[in-house]
DNA sequence: AGCATAAACGATAAAAGTTATCGTTTGAGA
DNA sequence: TCTCAAACGATAACTTTTATCGTTTATGCT
């Protein structure tokens, strides 16, 4: 069962054309058996455990390489400095995956229905937040 | 005109329990005539046009309290460090304004949003990533 | 198996974003 | 006008992320 997941992830890398490192396979290893939705700093205190000689840098750098190559994704793309929200009328969000530029979308053109105020869990709804995540007309005519 | 946008601005500091400062006074009118998701650093810059000597402190300081007091809102519950998702089910996130925590939930659970693949501006949908704003079962419990 | 080379690694400096500290200034109520 | 808590500016400190660079390692080719 190591050896399956072994080939996997060779699989992997080879897909993606890049190197099956020892620190690589351990790192996809052990953030495969993570659950959540850990950050960069609790991946690597995880695995320093199993190779205590890994760097930060090297945590970061393959985090990277697993989202470029779609191994893994990111839980947002609203990462880094916060930004502020002046329109007070209830929105949502086009979000382009290439500018990362942010775009206002009324909830009728979205397209948006139903609306749960209890999940389950218990989890107690105050509003949603909708980001349409895609390509913007833009970044559609340029093609970098 | 100026004279009701002051008047306006003086009862929402009245409402929250907040002085009425010069610096407080522009950083709202610029932030209001702002568009888009700006970030501390670009309203720093535009605010500074009108009061050289402001301190990106201030900025900072103000720009919570605004958020603290409902004046703006933020963009999105997920600045700060990044993190990464190892689910690959497709799926959607409850995310507590308390304690920050996320959690995951399916489509079907959620009751779910139309799937638009085309919007106004010739935005192109790859995904929709909705987040469930409100409050997990924790700390509904606890009243802190 | 041995070799060459590009890729990856670890250590760490630097950059970017944000918060904390502290002495000085100012707004609000008496 | 006077008093004092609140807010301000300057800047140090902290957090997160990226860049740099010398060393090590994986890969493809004999
Ligand atoms: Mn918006
Ligand atoms: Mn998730
Ligand atoms: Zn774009
Ligand atoms: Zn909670």
């Amino acid at each position: 069962m190591p050896v399956k997941e072994t080939r996997s992830f060779r699989e992997v890398c080879r897909e993606n054309g890049i190197a099956v490192t020892h620190q690589r396979q351990v790192l996809y290893e052990v953030m495969k058996s993570m659950d959540g939705h850990p950050s960069p700093e609790e991946v690597y205190a995880r695995v320093k455990k199993k190779v205590p000689a890994i760097s930060l840098a090297t945590v970061y750098k393959n985090i990277h390489l697993f989202i470029e190559s779609g191994v893994f994704q990111k839980v947002s793309m609203h990462h880094g400095s916060v930004r502020v929200e002046m329109n007070g009328e209830p929105h949502h969000h086009m979000v382009c995956s290439k500018c990362r530029k942010i775009t206002d979308i009324g909830e009728k053109e979205l397209g948006l229905v139903a609306k749960r105020s209890r999940l389950p869990g218990g989890f107690l709804v105050e509003r949603y937040a909708v980001d349409a995540i895609g390509v913007c007309a833009s970044c559609q005519k340029s093609s970098c």
